[in-house]
RNA sequence: GGGAGUGUAGCUCAGUGGUUAGAGCUGGCCACUCAUAAUGGCUCGGUCGCGGGUUCGAAUCCUGCCACUCCCA
């Protein structure tokens, strides 16, 4: 049954270039968002920029321009990125954006009306750098220096408006701990919060002073400056808040990276929960899942500029460049650090993972196929003489049936790298087939050619259904699959953010015979790495 | 300092008490020729980190050690 299905990325931090860890991030949810549409659901895939740092104000002071100008100019890096590698977002929300400032101060008047937001004072170790103050117990660790740039911490005190996170442990505890509305994945990371939460929660500051004119005020007191974490989070939220668009929430997959799951887990979480007890805002429930995935380091070690193994949008685009826009999905989705260990990008996994899934078992199974058929019927589909699993007694219809099921219970519980394995499973059982029934020395005894029409037959409709699991994830060449086979209804249902009906396509027997079946050239041509 | 994990074939990983520990990739051999030197089959390859314990029986449970990783508002 088709539903609604709302997707979301973090929303970048202005100041960096977009690189692997934005793409990689935003590739992934792409792919989810895509597979929902593919199955027919409503999808609202959202991502975007996160703006109000102090430190753009000091980048755009570097640069000689406002803050405003060079939000927009990296902004528009983002959105450019995002947009020439095919991402289908339906929105990018920009935290400098009106629609979005006023939600947010809407917000917080809301929670400072109900009393969850108060004005009290904080006093510790603050890293001016980061932005943040550092506990007690990791600034003695660190020697009272910044732990991430080493500049000395500044004991400092302030009145800030604080949220009152300590009233909220015990109800996310137990939403947690059934994790049938809300959940944390994988499961390795929801202990580990769950374990942060149990061992108390206090209130946190949720504004700063002396930020001048960047930012979003607390309503009521222009001295105050809204916490830019706080402003980031409620883009989830503020983006869908319209009359169109409220069908969406509650989000179904909120994407992090592990440096942001507390944020993401627990104070959005609480933050949530807190303005859905207000009169209208019932309908503000907990996103479903939180889903926190891990880094890439690059050639077996941790990505640094000064060891120049960083993965840069300059490499990225060579990459796509060498080997096409659906390489790098295939790999980032199906290699990536999905789970609660980094990830290795090196080249030669790179040229490995593209070699032999997509060259020499998608790519080339579609070309002997088409090829054949070419060959033997003039490139128009025959017509099936016999049941499919009559020609050899191999049951190749509910061989691809089961990997329907393996890729859609995959799909489901966003275990990309496995639904895209039961995909090529369709494809290797193609060629195994056509191993055993030798359609090719059929072909050469003139009475043999039914048998010929039936294993081809079965072959391209296997090849059909398998295509179209791996639209998600090889969208460009699934399509120019698609011209050539005469399927190109299925990219003008996709086209354009639209929707398609997996569970209908999916059927067996669907592909007409006589359908003219263009061989051309390969879809992925082996990659020969250069000898030295 | 506190907490949580991981350690299985050259590589990436599956396998939570029960026959000779598995998959994919890589290497080797064979077959085939429709296909992108492709595909298919076979095969090489592991004291399941190390030591103790529980058990009729442990990669699987307990414990100590070693190595690595992650989390700590």
């Amino acid at each position: 049954m088709p539903s609604k299905f709302y997707i979301t990325t973090p929303i970048y931090y202005v100041n960096d270039r977009p690189h692997i860890g934005h793409v990689y991030t935003t590739t992934v949810a792409d792919v989810v968002a895509r597979y929902h549409r593919l199955k027919g659901d409503d999808t609202f895939f959202l991502t975007g920029t996160d703006e109000h740092a102090a430190k753009v104000v000091d980048s755009a002071a570097k640069n000689d321009v406002t803050p405003l100008q060079w939000a927009d100019r990296n902004a528009k890096a983002f959105e450019d990125t995002f947009n020439r590698l095919g991402m289908t977002h339906n929105d990018f929300i920009r935290t400098t954006q009106d629609r979005h400032k006023s939600k947010v101060e809407h917000y917080v008047k809301q929670l400072l009306d109900c009393g969850d937001v108060y004005l009290g004072e904080y006093e510790g170790w603050y890293d001016a750098g980061q932005e943040e103050y550092v506990p007690e117990n990791r600034a003695k660790e660190s020697d009272y220096k910044s732990p991430i740039n080493g500049k000395p911490l500044v004991r400092k005190t302030e009145k800030n408006y604080f949220f009152k996170l300590s009233a909220y442990g015990d109800s996310l505890l137990q939403l947690l701990g059934s994790g049938e509305v809300f959940d944390v994945k994988p499961v390795a990371r929801k202990n580990e919060v769950v374990a942060r939460i149990r061992d108390g929660l206090n209130d946190i500051p949720i504004s700063r002073t002396g930020s001048g004119d960047w930012g979003i005020k607390v309503p009521g007191d222009d001295n105050h400056t809204i916490y830019v974490w706080i402003d980031a989070l409620i883009n989830y939220l503020s983006t869908i808040d319209t009359d169109d668009r409220r069908k969406y929430w509650p989000a179904d997959v909120h994407f992090v990276a592990k440096d942001i799951l507390w944020f993401h887990a627990v104070i959005w979480p609480a933050m949530l929960t807190s303005l859905a007890k207000l009169p209208g805002n019932e309908w503000m429930r907990l996103p479903r899942l939180i889903y926190s995935h891990s880094f890439w380091i690059s050639e077996g070690k941790k990505m640094s500029k000064t060891l120049g193994n960083f993965i840069d949008l300059e490499k990225i685009d060579h990459y796509v460049e060498t080997f096409g826009l659906d390489a790098l999905r295939y790999f980032l989705a199906t290699q990536g650090p999905m789970g609660t260990t980094d990830s290795d990008f090196s080249e030669a996994k790179f040229i490995e993972t593209y070699n032999t899934d997509l060259a020499n078992t998608f790519g080339n199974c579609f070309s002997r196929v088409s090829n054949m058929t070419a060959r033997y019927f003039d490139g128009k589909l025959p017509t099936p003489t016999e049941e499919p699993e009559s020609a050899v007694g191999i049951e190749h219809d509910r061989i691809v049936e089961q990997a329907v099921r393996d890729y859609t219970n995959a799909m489901e519980s966003l275990e990309l790298s496995k639904a895209a394995a039961a995909a090529m499973g369709i494809v290797r059982a193609v060629d195994s087939y056509i191993e055993t029934t030798q359609p090719f020395q059929l072909a050469k005894q003139q009475d043999k050619l039914p048998q010929v029409a039936t294993v081809l037959y079965n072959c391209t409709e296997s090849l059909r259904i398998a295509s179209l699991l791996l639209w998600p994830f090889l969208p460009e060449k699934v399509q120019e699959m698609w011209d050539r086979t005469n399927c190109n209804h299925y990219t003008e249902a996709l086209a354009d953010r639209g929707t398609g009906d997996l569970d209908l396509w999916q059927q067996w027997g669907r592909s007409q015979p006589g359908t003219h079946i263009q061989k051309g050239d390969p879809l992925f041509p082996r990659f020969q790495p250069a000898k030295v």
